[in-house]
RNA sequence: GGCGGUGUAGCUCAGAUGGUUAGAGCACGCGGCUCAUAUCCGCGGAGUCCGGGGUUCGAGUCCCUGCACCGCUACCA
């Protein structure tokens, strides 16, 4: 029997979970179930990664153990995952046994292997809330890049791993097994950052206790990459009895957000090549879920809350958003209007009604028994041509990822169906008993094109797949069937159907986003959080801020073009008590020569950097054009050097 | 700065290998039906296919160029 590897990140426990883990979580989840369709021997993994100085900080502040920490979030992980339908088939910690030991394996395997672990130092500007080095280039006024996080110089000892001498045989893999990376986009940046050239990789830290020690020298602790990536072979008891890894590594596909991608696909296939463990077949990337074309942010406070969605939308709509709204490997918008939309003209207007007409029809005029079709309906006559159509869609698009697409397809049965049902007025030949034999043909093709819907939406919609095969008086869970071939005609005539509740009650929008808080849709627009939050940037600052700057009168005494660098050159700047090196961009406006003599203002007090290799202590303010150049501030009579400027 | 991507109806998006009047869903307008969750079906309006060149008998689809936005990357101090 073919099997069938899907795994999603392990989410970090630091923060609870959001409509990112969410949605990666259910993609997963329903390509789990369509492979369970398909008759394959599926794994499922999702779980935790508990591990860092971010969870021993936090804990620390909560008055915590970090273990217990972890167990709080992760019992949120797992509520959350009950809620939306899960069916992983495991659900590993980074904290477990089998995980820690599976990682020291691992490790054991790449130094057994060769010299690819080497010793070293790693210095450099360090975020505690990112938990990452950064460049210095990077580094924006003593924050990190991407959270504004503070930053601080430090210097430790590392273990390393040789990512450098893996470049040659990761291209080759990319460009031996094309499907290695999906989408394609996410698999030319992946080449095009490789092919630049690899660094080695640190691999511990020094500065936390909460992990995994090196083994030999624990003050060493294995740094988030080793120790989570791992976690695709560990939970498969990759250090114990290996049936299950025997049995699914490698795996089919690794699910990730864009975010994380070259993580997965870049130092984690080099460690597998490193201990001589088979690459996975596939890494697929997903796009990020905005908020009405915002990044969604903690600190925007424009997040969706999943629990919330699920508070008042069923699970399946919430499911069936999030794969139709979507198209793979793209950013999406969530809105409230567009959830709504989705659950009102796809489920309540078009499934939701067409079960409900045709359950109501097949009572009134068979007594809630589906009919015999006769002689017609085998024969690529009614609706079983696009029932098969639907069918070779969603098969098609759901192997390619495009579960938009797919879904497109299943609702062109649902089109086909209420089409049918008006073009042949099933209410009028029930009027006329001698069409009685055409009206048992009709209603037994849309039963029929039901049982097949409920079938194919399944994997993304089960609750609702299970309750509209109970409401056509199947026993069976849509879960149970096999998707591997179509076949009309399975809806046997005689069964009795259980016409319920409605699969599908529209949602009264008005009242939604009135109950939101929104009074119209308009306002419900999140123009106001952005607004708000570029006020804050823009802010004005007062008197005592800007007096942390210092400027200053500087003479550039000497300049020369940086070795090997396009637009820096190397200035030395007499500021009266001192002479300054500075590093500034503006080699492609002024040559060397033209610079020296001239008066130009200092940032004095800006943290010293070293750019391409060369200290800098201090910038020198000059405007920027529109072609990006610049033009240096200077004075329009001659001033004292050193002099401060205000 | 380098590399890559995107730019198609009001909105969200489809549109291998260039070929008759450019599509779908939603929204909008009109009509039909009444079994159905005020649902369904039909018809319709609407688009300089980002701009400008070019190749071609013919380009949304290929080439060049410009603009805008996005992603990755970088010596942007």
């Amino acid at each position: 029997m073919s099997r069938y590897y899907v795994t999603t990140p392990i989410y970090y426990v630091n923060d609870a979970p959001h409509i990112g883990h969410a949605y990666t979580t259910v993609v997963a989840d329903v390509l789990a179930r369509f492979h369970r369709l398909l008759g394959e021997e599926v794994y499922f993994l999702t779980g935790t990664d508990e591990h860092g100085q971010k969870i021993e900080d936090s804990a620390a502040a909560k008055g915590l153990t970090p273990i217990a920490l972890a167990d709080a979030v992760v019992q949120r992980y797992h509520a959350l995952w009950k809620r939306l339908g899960m069916t992983h088939n495991d659900f590993i910690r980074t904290t477990e046994d089998r995980h820690q030991r599976g990682v020291l394996k691992l490790f054991g395997e790449i130094t057994s292997r060769g010299d690819d672990i080497y010793k070293g130092r790693y210095e450099g500007w360090y975020c505690k809330g990112c938990e990452a080095f950064y460049p210095e280039s990077q580094i924006v006024e003593g924050k990190c890049p991407d959270q504004g996080h503070p930053v601080q110089r430090l210097s430790e000892e590392s273990y390393f791993f040789r990512l450098s001498r893996y470049q040659e045989p990761l291209l080759k893999h990319y460009a031996d097994n094309p499907s290695f990376i999906f989408p394609e986009t996410r698999r030319n940046e992946i080449v095009s950052f490789v092919s630049s050239g690899l660094k080695d990789l640190s691999l511990s830290r020094t500065s936390f206790r909460w992990g995994i020690p090196f083994p030999g020298d624990p003050q060493h602790i294995f740094y988030v990459w080793f120790d989570a990536l791992a976690n695709y072979i560990t939970a498969l008891e990759y250090a114990g009895s290996q049936d299950l890894y025997r049995q699914f590594w490698p795996a089919d596909v690794h699910l990730v957000g864009k975010d994380i991608l070259r993580f997965h696909a870049v130092y984690w296939p080099a460690f597998l090549m490193a201990a001589g463990v088979p690459l996975p077949k596939s890494v697929v990337a997903h796009g990020w879920w905005l908020r009405d074309a915002a990044k969604m942010s903690k600190s925007r406070g424009n997040v969706i809350e999943p629990n919330s969605l699920l508070d008042d939308f069923s699970v399946d709509a919430v499911r069936y958003f999030l794969m139709r709204e979507m198209a793979f490997g793209q950013d999406a918008s969530y809105s409230d209007e567009a959830l709504i939309e989705r659950c009102n003209s796809d489920l309540a207007n078009d499934l939701g009604n067409l079960v409900s007409r045709t359950l109501k029809l097949l009572e009134n005029s068979f007594g809630g028994v589906v009919p015999d079709p006769g002689s017609h309906s085998p024969r690529g006559e009614g609706l079983a041509p696009a029932a098969q159509a639907a069918w070779n869609g969603m098969v098609g698009g759901f192997k390619e990822y495009d579960f938009s697409g797919a879904l497109s397809r299943v609702w062109e049965l649902v089109s086909a169906t209420n089409k049918f049902i008006v073009e042949k007025e099933p209410w009028k030949l029930a009027a006329d008993p001698a069409r009685r034999d055409e009206l048992g043909w009709v209603l037994y093709d849309a039963a029929e094109a039901l049982r097949v819907t409920g079938l194919l939406i399944s994997p993304v919609m089960p609750r609702a797949a299970r309750a509209l095969w109970g409401q056509l008086g199947l026993q069976r869970d849509p879960a149970e069937e096999s998707l591997t071939e179509f076949e009309w005609g399975r809806l046997a005539p005689g069964t009795r159907i259980a016409k319920g509740e409605s699969l599908f009650p529209r949602i009264d929008k008005k009242a939604y986003l009135a109950r939101l808080g929104t009074e119209t849709p308009e306002a419900a627009k999140p123009a106001a959080p952005i607004a708000r939050e570029t006020n804050v940037d823009e802010a004005s600052i007062d008197i005592e801020e800007f007096r942390k700057i210092r400027l200053r009168v500087g003479k550039v005494t000497a300049a020369e073009k940086v070795e090997g660098a396009k637009k820096l050159l190397k200035l030395q700047v007499d500021l009266g008590d001192e002479v300054r090196q500075i590093i500034s961009g503006i080699a492609d406006k002024y040559a060397p020569e033209a610079l020296v003599g001239k008066q130009i203002v200092l940032v004095a007090n800006l943290k010293p950097a070293t750019i391409r290799g060369v200290e800098s202590r201090g910038m020198l303010l000059a405007a920027e054009d529109a072609e990006g150049r610049a033009t240096i501030v200077t004075f329009d009579e001659a001033v004292t050097v050193g002099a401060t400027v205000r």
